[in-house]
DNA sequence: TCAAAAGTGTTTGCTATACACCCATGA
DNA sequence: TCATGGGTGTATAGCAAACACTTTTGA
């Protein structure tokens, strides 16, 4: 049994879809979570987590249902990034994607392969595969945002588990920025920001000096700051 | 003779808008291009101008086209600002509107009423008419947007004329920062962007000294600063 | 006792702000 | 000559960057 076109029109309508470029930290690594196409086209290439949105579905819910489909990831903070429609950019239909970009703490995934997608994987943004459709432009315009958006916001906090030590965050800034940072500077800058306190406990790590942990005062809220 | 619905698809589709929301200073007042609608939904009310995106149009095209046929508008600066998707926001069929914003020479307007718009008007921000769908809500986006970009961008020079003096350029500033700013060091941090150049010219403008006109170095380009 | 990361203040340069008077013109 | 906006410099405070040593632990 094959599906027979059931939705009409006075005029053509474009399919609109979502995609969403996770981001986590993972060994000191920016990383990007990919699956492989399991139909076409593009076929076996990677490709950004998204689909099609559902008719009465919100685009943000879109985002979030394709996301827990095609990887099993959930609870991660979600902004919009910006939307691509250019003529041609899907070789079936016209298809307007509205693009999101997330961050996730690298211990909550629970990422799992499903029907839509044939593997799920963690790609270093320093080494992508080829991928699918405009894909790549996009992750580089998620990248620039992302970056741009550590100077001037809390974003970056949204990478930290329940309770981190401030030499973790560092190490998370410094993945992002590609550079080292001044170590006293940089804590005095977290500090300032008010947005951390001490949970009184020690995180031992090896044979050197124990470390504060702290939790974040008001997780999932991202801040601008000055 | 009516139309036939004559595209069809396996699954529905929405449709897909652009709008627009054009920014201009007049009278050292931001204010907003609005069309009235003449047809439903929402006829006779103030609305952004906008409308269905072409099947092989780009987006940003759209908007621009848009504008033109509807407002007589053209060569403003126009960037993407946020696409707007919640299910109900137009009443007839789930529409899908990828919104932009631009900003215009208050001396470049060459306004007209058409087809789709019986009237086309300027309204201050801060006194708009009740608007059509959820125009009012995307004004406010923009308008944070804007006034976001001041600090870090070149943006408001693309408000300002062929030449302009640095008093013309420090009242729209004031404009859209709706404060007064201090003479000596707006004209510091002005010269110190190194974007702008005197004309050797001078305006002539009332009982008082004349003052040395401007022009942008790079017109046109908007650059990120800090 | 050694290696390794945690933790802690001060100095310095730069940037943003506050602030007041003379100039050139037309009425 | 008066009213009006044009045009100019300096002093100060606050913020960002540079910089080195002691502490605590496990091996």
């Amino acid at each position: 049994m094959s599906l027979q076109p059931a939705y009409c029109y006075v005029y053509p309508h474009p399919a609109v879809t979502t995609d969403v470029v996770v981001f986590t930290i993972r060994g000191q690594r920016l990383e990007i979570l990919m699956i492989r196409r399991r139909s076409e086209p593009f076929r076996g290439s990677w490709a950004l987590p998204g689909g099609f949105v559902d008719i009465d579905e919100d685009l943000e819910a879109c985002a979030l249902r394709e996301l827990a489909e095609e990887t099993g990831v959930r609870g991660v903070y979600l902004e919009q990034l910006y939307t691509f429609g250019a003529p041609g950019r899907d070789p079936r239909e016209r298809v307007i994607s509205v693009a999101y970009y997330a961050l996730t703490r690298s211990d909550r995934l629970q990422m799992r392969a499903s029907s839509d997608a044939a593997e799920v994987a963690w790609f270093p943004v320093s080494a992508l595969p080829p991928l699918a459709f405009d894909h790549a432009h996009m992750i580089g315009f998620a990248h620039r945002r992302l970056t741009a958006k550590l100077d001037y916001s809390t974003i970056a906090f949204q990478f930290m588990p329940e309770t981190f030590t401030l030499g973790e965050l560092q190490r998370v800034y410094e993945a992002l920025l590609g550079e080292g940072l001044d170590k006293r500077n940089f804590r005095k800058r977290i500090l300032a920001l008010d947005r951390v306190e001490p949970t009184g406990g020690l995180r031992r790590n090896g044979s050197h000096r124990p470390a504060r942990t702290y939790r974040l005062k008001d997780p999932g809220r991202v801040e601008i700051i000055r």
